[in-house]
DNA sequence: CGGCTGACTCTGG
DNA sequence: TCCAGAGCCAGCC
């Protein structure tokens, strides 16, 4: 599936990627920015705030976290996130950030 | 076409 | 562990 690129919004190309990402597991903004190609992990994170406005609710964006481990949104919905994130099988640590041993998405 | 905004990453202290 | 500064680009009004 990755082998078709698409001329569409770069921010396309970056839920394409997030949508892979298999449960129980979580990629950081670099990761997917490097997938994508020749975009910064900054776009990625541009991005999914785009998702806002509702055009794709099925990209786990929740799956996408920062290099530091942790959830890096602003509004209330992190601690929605950091549930979901539970749900799937992750677990947080005393600061709240995620061991990449064993959860970070690995392809 | 110009300017503002934004969910990042890295390095150093 | 926390904080600050710099680099970077695509949408939207």
């Amino acid at each position: 599936m990755n082998t078709r690129e698409q001329t569409s919004p770069l921010y396309t190309q970056i839920y394409n990627i997030v949508c892979q990402i298999p449960p129980g597991k979580v990629a950081t903004y670099g990761q997917v920015a490097k997938l994508v190609g020749g975009c910064t992990a900054r776009m990625v994170g541009y991005a999914l705030s785009a998702l806002k406005d509702g055009r794709d609710p099925n990209v786990p964006w929740q799956r996408v976290i920062n290099a530091q481990g942790r959830i890096s949104m602003h509004g209330v919905g992190s601690s929605i996130q950091r549930m979901i994130l539970e749900e799937e099988g992750i677990e947080f640590d005393q600061t709240d950030s995620i061991d990449f041993r064993k959860y970070l998405w690995d392809f």
